[in-house]
DNA sequence: ACTAAATAGGATAAAAATATCCGATTAAAA
DNA sequence: TTTTAATCGGATATTTTTATCCTATTTAGT
């Protein structure tokens, strides 16, 4: 509806990765694709990615794994996430695909979606892997059914 | 960000329709196209399976085109396109595309995007083209730019 | 040192979305 | 009745997204 799959195993991953490094395990790919119930090899990929865009570390060789610190994790923003593995994410936001949808410019639809627009992208810039990774730990929240 | 480009030129494209009818015209493919500046072979696919959702009217032959009368353009919604174009649009709905994402079984953005998935699907069921044909006709909106 | 277990990265494959082309059909107008 | 201007529908092409495979590299443990 909103995120591609790409995105959605990447912020999937992301706060797996979170909760097992708040209880202070490192996870690997197999367990983390299992985890989030996601292809390992595109798993793979995408985790490459959030790793070169400093969303997680990586450890590599035997024992190694994925693996966040806390500071990290409190920081972190769905955002961030996002932003990782679409750098123009936030850029094509009008509804009918409008390049310059404006105020003063603005699609049919503009006026009715902007408080739709702007709670969504208070939501990304707002919601901390912390929080996600919490409700993840204390059962409130899963990552697959 | 939340629709595909084939359901961005049906809406479109429904809306230009709309337009010319209320002014007593009818749009034929190639005005639709230049209109809402989309590719016109693939506008064509799109409007014939918005004419066989019952959505618009063809008239075929010269002089034919596509057109829509005033009492539908007053009933059909904006959530009536997109279902024409995709069936099972508003089906998977949860942001991270969990199945079976519920208030029981939330996945952890769950309770923070509700109140938005909420007011998305409010917008689609109650926008009708008649408010978005006539915002286009008064000048307060645009198809393309 | 050697082996085993991991990530990294390049090449490729498969599937879905986007887009084009062309012949068939329809209907108005000359 | 012929021509012309349209939509319809099937086949195909292109591009993007999703997914897999295989080799190289790194590192822990024996």
């Amino acid at each position: 509806m909103i995120f591609s799959k790409a995105i959605e195993y990447g912020i999937k991953a992301s706060i797996y990765v979170a909760q097992q490094s708040m209880n202070g395990y490192r996870s690997n790919l197999k367990e983390i694709s299992e985890h989030i119930d996601s292809p390992e090899a595109f798993t793979a990929k995408i985790l490459q990615q959030l790793v070169k865009g400093g969303i997680i570390h990586s450890i590599k060789g035997a024992g190694g794994g994925f693996a966040l610190e806390i500071k990290e994790i409190k920081k972190i923003k769905l955002a961030d996430i996002v932003l990782a593995l679409d750098a123009d994410f936030l850029d094509s936001t009008c509804v009918l695909g409008l390049k310059h949808c404006s105020e003063t410019n603005p699609c049919p639809v503009h006026h009715k979606y902007k408080g739709i627009k702007k709670e969504t992208l208070y939501l990304l810039k707002n919601t901390t892997l912390l929080e996600m990774s919490t409700n993840l730990d204390k059962g409130l929240a899963y990552l697959k059914n």
